[in-house]
DNA sequence: TCAATAGTGTCTGTTAGACAGTATTTA
DNA sequence: TAAATACTGTCTAACAGACACTATTGA
């Protein structure tokens, strides 16, 4: 580019937040309130502020969205858009994030939101039509990224959690049974992935479970593989 | 965003183009023309157009500077930077790509490059301030990400290649040894990943090879596992 | 002949996955 | 007691990695 003009773009920032409700992998969506799509479902997300990292602007959205103070979420980038023409009233590149959340109250309804609520992603996924701008696309890309990493479904898990529920939490984003025993032995044998407590809790039933903790050990230490133990079709 | 007011961005595709020179890893550069950073050396890429799609900019921008045709190449979108004074002009989004490509003639310098030439990866992430803007940053995410997928590293070679060539690429982009012989066994064994041309060469020396060309067979099936046959320290 | 590289076979330790069996709670 | 869940042990097939060995060229 030789001389110094460049057309104006609008930049958001959009969200796909994913959690689990009721051993469902679950997408938080907002009614729009405004045109264009107005009434339809669409994934949270806005401008990038004049003078805000998009980065940030991600982190600002989604605590607007859910509450939710930054630690508890899993927050990475996920991919960009900006094919011409997926917002009808002017150019727009949209950088859309990840974020993996633990299971939520109600979502409260943003400024510009008319409704904000959880969706099963199985649903979402297959009724293409069913989202506002490429939103569809989006989320399912989000989601086959967070199926592609079943080692962060701790953050779908409570603070404390026994070894069981990390392992419904991996069903459900994996959509495939895992065998208990075999799940149980690789996942408290990875050194520096949980931390136990030391305490114990009968809330699942039966014997007593140990509570771990999500160990705060360096992840880059760690192999990136996944816990498939699935036992076969 | 209750109002219709969003603050104006320009976006540019940026491209961390990898080939293998000389047993080397090695990266495309364009030394700078215009301010800022004017005779500092840079990732090559460009404002996207008013009515283009981004990922259509970068293609753009990579046949611009590497004179390729797609297919020879493997493109993919690495990630985004847009955090506020990364450029001193004004405030810039960029979408950074990831191309890999075989080895090319002598880069020619585009109309707004006083210069383009290949330089040693390994050069360039030993020292932070080389690079213009905060493209340091992205070159580092981009080698990562090619270390990350030795799977790709079949683009690195000629259109019809040995399994020592395949073995070499491997191995210049892993950073590490691969013993020839089990290579050898898991690259030939995997169903689908090359197809032997029918026809032999000896321009490796020794006892003549197998050409292979690489298979056209979806991605999909295939499991995204390595190589990895490092025979250990 | 030797040197170099291609390609195959074989062994060993680790791991995934299947599943038996024991332990500890509530009903 | 039975039912449920937690946890441990063991077996097997597959696989990674180490390395011996044979094959086929050029010098």
């Amino acid at each position: 580019m030789s001389h110094t003009e460049y057309p104006p773009f609008a930049v958001t920032a959009d969200l796909v937040v994913l959690t689990i409700r009721e051993d469902a992998l679950c997408a938080l969506l907002v009614r729009r309130a405004a045109d264009p799509f107005a009434g339809c479902w669409a994934l949270p997300g806005g401008f990038v502020g004049e003078d805000e990292d998009t980065d940030a602007a991600a982190r600002r959205e989604l605590e607007e969205e859910t509450g939710l103070a930054d630690g508890t979420v899993h927050l990475e980038q996920l991919a960009s858009y900006g094919a011409p023409g997926r917002d009808p009233r002017m150019r727009v590149v949209t950088i859309a994030y990840l974020a993996l959340a633990p299971d939520l109250p109600a979502p409260t309804a943003g400024s510009d939101a008319a409704d904000a609520r959880w969706w099963p992603v199985e649903e979402l996924l297959a009724d293409p039509g069913r989202l506002a701008f490429d939103h569809h696309r989006i989320l399912s890309d989000g989601v086959a990224r967070a199926r592609a990493m079943p080692e962060n479904a701790t953050v779908f898990c409570r603070p404390e959690f026994t070894v069981a529920e990390l392992r419904r939490a991996c069903e459900v984003v994996m959509g495939t049974p895992l065998d208990p025993r075999n799940f149980h032995r690789k996942v408290t044998g990875r050194p520096g992935f949980l931390a136990p407590t030391g305490t114990m809790t009968t809330r699942d039933g039966g014997r007593p479970a140990r509570l771990y903790r999500r160990s705060l050990v360096s992840r880059s230490s760690q192999s990136s593989d996944d816990f498939s133990t699935a036992p076969v079709r």
